[in-house]
DNA sequence: ACTTTCTTTGTAGGCTGCCTACATGGACGT
DNA sequence: ACGTCCATGTAGGCAGCCTACAAAGAAAGT
């Protein structure tokens, strides 16, 4: 039972299709292929069908699949204790993060680690939150957020909260509203909207104010840059929901905190388990915990 | 983290010798110690280190050998999930056994395994109780006996119970004692016996009728075939001692149980826990479990 | 002290297996 | 019907692992 062949099958079950398993192992989809018949050769059973215009696992194949995944634990925890052993835990850790995130979170996780041998390589990642668990294949820690605090995940991988932020009602320092301490969805309902595209988190307070209200909101714009949102607010009579730790830098721009709702999203990250077995993985993640934690006590 | 590395420090971990390695691996020590320096390289630390005239290993490879383990097992699970998901346990079970266990198991369990596509290959084995542990890493089943009912054992084997066989006295038919329903201490101290080398679980009834007596008996001859023990005792004055179920062929030698102590010795399977995961494994244990237990009403 | 023996290690060369480059064929969408 | 995308087949190159042989070091026997 060749560990090749097991991961091969893995990547294949989680990517889909020969190409994308070729492109992220850095290999020709011949080799490839090649790979699979040499796999299906060795297990003595047919492992992938035909399936439209490429293929997918068959049930031989999951069953493979599957037990691929415990052995990458298995491997991922030798490394885990061979870092133990050596004191160090280094090397590269890739990590995912929506921006607005990251904007509060990175800065601190990097001073945190700046003694340690080990490397942080940060994309920023802003797509719909469905979207956010698929990155966990190409990435160690995926930094994301939901409007609930448990988001759904899968078998092979694991979530840890960071913190509740909250989201509150951004306007121009010259707005009306902007007398006020706090907002209610009454005085928002009517005004216009910077919101962002369907599906992200945010849009869950525009879905809450319309729940309260009875009433729809006018959303004129969907944006997801906060920065571009900002400058929208601030040049307009428009208001944006915007998240609380990355508090706008100019005077142009206010923040108020939205009564009557609680409106907030959960930043957490998610792992695959083999992935988080690396003790380099576990360093950032608790670094990542314990920076979210400076921010806890301001969520209010 | 290359598995072949992991196996290669987990085999020198068992096995203690490069020449060692490479004969039960079907390699040449040259290849074996090309790998290790190769595994060297690949961890970026000295692994083994030279002791006497051969090497041993440091406690970096030991930490290795140990996740080794592990992965091993991992493996294992997933061959066994994979034959449980093709519904066969097959392939070929290593068995070694003592010959007087295997005599009265092995033809039951290869009874019960007749339509089963598992071949079951036994190695016969007579050695000192403290020597069958050693044998797991050559067999898949070690079948043992103890004098005790849980004998020692190592991190990662685990030890089966099978069932506990009375130890009888045997002596030939025309003997003086072989009037009686059963003999105690003080009949045979006196006796020539029959006895096996040192080490051996039967000698736990000599040092028992020594301790109950407080006199030495007097051991004419040590021998660990049982059929050569009984064509002794058959021929002459001497008793010897010998497990209940494997009885006398011929009518010139009967078996007295002992009265006053309890004498037996207890039979049971070694294995290692990675092997232990094979399916096939598991059925052969099965099967000597229960065949076993045909046996345990008798035992009285 | 010398030899024998057992062990590990080095070198040269062959073989196998994996991968790339390129070409082919099937399935889907326009 | 055509282009596109995907998987696969073939030929050849390259690396890695192994064997055969030679050599060196350490222990034990003479």
């Amino acid at each position: 039972m060749d560990v090749r062949h097991l991961e091969l099958l893995r990547e294949l079950d989680d990517r889909g299709s020969v190409t994308a398993v070729a492109t992220a192992t850095h290999r020709t989809p011949s080799a490839v292929s090649q790979q699979l018949r040499s796999a299906e050769r060795a297990f003595g059973a047919p492992l992938v069908e035909p399936r439209g215009r490429g293929l997918r696992l068959t049930d031989a194949g999951r069953v493979l699949a599957a037990s691929a995944r415990d052995v990458a634990v298995a491997l991922a925890q030798a490394e885990a204790r061979w870092d133990e052993f050596r004191g160090r835990a280094s090397g590269v850790v890739s990590l995912a993060a929506l921006p607005s995130a990251a904007t509060f979170l990175l800065p601190g996780v990097l001073r945190e680690l700046a003694d340690d041998p080990i490397e942080v390589v940060c994309t920023d990642l802003d797509v719909a939150e469905a979207a956010y668990a698929a990155e966990v294949v190409d990435h160690d820690i995926v930094v994301a957020h939901s409007a609930i605090r448990t988001p759904a995940h899968t078998e092979d991988t694991v979530v840890r909260h960071l913190v509740r932020e909250p989201l509150d009602i951004a306007m121009a320092a010259g707005h009306p509203l902007a007398v006020l301490d706090r907002v209610t969805p009454d005085d928002l309902v009517d005004l216009p909207w910077v919101g962002v595209p369907l599906g992200y988190p945010f849009d869950s307070v525009r879905l809450a104010v319309e729940e309260a209200t009875g009433r729809g909101v006018d959303v004129r714009q969907r944006v997801r840059d906060n920065r571009l949102a900002e400058a929208l607010v601030g040049a307009g009579d428009h208001v944006a929901v915007l998240p609380r730790f990355t508090a706008p830098a100019g005077d142009d721009v206010v923040l108020r905190p939205l009564a009557g709702l609680a409106s907030g999203r959960h930043v957490f990250a998610i792992l695959r388990k083999d992935r988080a077995e690396r003790r380099a993985v576990r360093r950032v993640l608790d670094a990542l915990t314990s920076v979210a934690a400076e921010f806890a006590p301001a969520a209010g």
